[in-house]
DNA sequence: CCCTGATTCGC
DNA sequence: GCGAATCAGG
């Protein structure tokens, strides 16, 4: 690919903005990092600073990668309250509360036994719909074997709070926009 | 190992 | 002018 006047100029905006060569090349596409960096130079944009002499950690645009973690008042929350969550039936209250601490969650759920999710219908293997969460709890192998069984949205297999758990994007790549 | 930008140098 | 290879660093 040619560097047309248009892809130089989004060169350029992009540039000027901080995005990494590398977060360049890819919205411009059909090149590689080395080639935005060498068009870089010889534009003779301003590169990243890095200042003469007492040069420290320079680099690293400002990425927009935000942190979204604010709050954290979760050591203000006791303990181990979690068991079975007295909740009225068709509970929706339980979205919000999830979004802040899933992955808490899900940790204690792993290093602890089974009993961590809040509220189950214990239903067994017969009792599932197409409509009730299927997220399995306790050992297969054992009596005390059951399904979630909450009301799960659409044809989801699972109910709101076992959909987060099973769907995390954990070490998540980001760089689509 | 992932990433960053910088430089070099054959094309 | 271009950009892959390489270097230098976090």
């Amino acid at each position: 690919m040619n560097w047309t006047d248009e892809r130089v100029e989004k060169l350029k905006k992009l540039w000027s903005e901080g995005l990494s060569a590398s977060q360049i090349a890819a919205q411009l596409g059909g090149v590689s990092r080395n080639a935005v960096i060498g068009k870089v130079h010889r534009l003779s944009l301003p590169g990243r600073a890095k200042a003469g002499g007492t040069a420290a950690t320079p680099t690293r645009a400002k990425r927009p990668t935000s942190p979204p973690r604010a709050p954290n008042y979760a050591a203000a929350r006791p303990a181990a309250p979690t068991r079975t969550v007295a909740r009225p039936a068709g509970a929706t209250v339980l979205k919000e509360e999830v979004d802040l601490d899933v992955m808490e969650q899900a940790e204690i759920q792993s290093v602890g036994s089974n009993v961590v999710v809040p509220m189950s219908r214990r239903l067994g293997l017969t009792q599932l719909t197409d409509r009730t969460c299927k997220w399995p709890i306790g050992d297969p192998m054992k009596e005390e074997f059951h399904f979630c069984g909450n009301d799960s949205p659409d044809t989801s297999p699972y109910c709101t709070f076992h959909a987060k758990l099973a769907y995390q994007p954990s070490a998540e790549r980001r760089r689509a926009r």
